[in-house]
DNA sequence: ATTTAACATGTCAAGAATGACATGTTGTCA
DNA sequence: TGACAACATGTCATTCTTGACATGTTAAAT
């Protein structure tokens, strides 16, 4: 399963309680690559320990619970990550999937969608190139960690910009995609 | 939920079976959108078509039935398409995962994955070209479907590519990611 | 004639993820 | 003092997905 993976790898940068794992899935990780909420993080955590991947190293206020990966973890988390690329991994995008059904609307409503797309992915490009611009070099623990995601994102929403404007361009010439 | 709207959308292109649907999932859709097997995919046409969604127009030979949508699927497809970007929307790629946790690991072994990620998506995107280049215009009744997907692969892998070579250097600087 | 591959559909148990519900704490502002 | 937001963890029923199993057909090659 890769959501304790996702979690083995967060906690291999630095370690968490769950509550922040659970921030850390609304940013960039939880945007591009895996989504997850509480109601799985917490329950996989547990199970985690019972295998002995994490184990908890100290319990503060609120009750919360501070979560560090082991060497077994560590081993496990390297070996998933190393592994060949899997032909039969997850991929899952509600997004694209709609960019994918586009030839079954109408070339009016394409051309509305993509001027969407378009104009939503430069908006963000843009916004997220900010932000990674001001970023402070070595800020925090997961300092690294957010500059390569935020790379990543600026080069996703770049494509996604430039393929919208290349369909909007093929469309306009004879109203198919 | 996402499966039902990637049918609709896949039969409002042109009317398939369950089977040849499957096999669509194969290619490009299932890579970058939405994966699905037959095992989801066969019930998933019973309830669309108890929702009279979609119906049955003929059965063919070895008992393949093929679907087409109804107005009231056509009617719903729309409307999950045209409706503003949902900002929690499914977003599960095992792949782009590797690439976020690639923090947790040790200098030596980023740059081994970051080298591997450069060559296949290098790769990839390359034979994609030649794919989409060698797709004659106006083939089957999904090739305008085929090449706007082929179009944003190539984008997809390009800036995956370009990502990793850009990761690639800035690891190499200082050993951190 | 037989075998094999591709065609074609299905069920069902097990595992994973979501959303609703539930509970209690700590710090801050009025 | 009281209210509120953010902190922090959890369960559970429902829904979705996967993988194993099951069944039968048609066409082509041997």
């Amino acid at each position: 399963m890769s959501l304790s993976h996702a979690l083995l790898g967060l906690l291999a940068v630095a370690p968490a309680s769950g509550y922040e794992l659970t921030k850390e899935f609304e940013q960039e990780i939880g945007r591009y690559a895996w989504q997850a909420g509480h109601t799985s993080i917490y329950p996989e955590l547990g199970k985690l320990a019972a295998r002995g991947l994490v184990h908890v190293t100290h319990e503060g206020a609120r009750g919360a619970k501070t979560y560090d990966v082991t060497d077994e973890g560590r081993e496990e988390l390297r070996s998933w990550l190393l592994q060949p690329p899997n032909p039969t991994a997850t991929v899952r995008n509600e997004q694209v999937l709609r960019m994918f059904l586009l030839s079954a609307l109408e070339p009016a409503d394409q051309r509305l969608m993509l001027t969407r797309i378009a104009e939503h992915t430069g908006r963000a490009a843009t916004e997220l190139r900010a932000v990674v611009a001001t970023e402070t070099p070595g800020g925090g623990p997961r300092a690294g960690f957010g500059r390569l995601a935020g790379e990543f994102g600026i080069r996703q929403y770049e494509a996604v910009h430039e393929w919208a404007l290349w369909a909007l361009d093929h469309i306009a010439e004879d109203g198919q995609a």
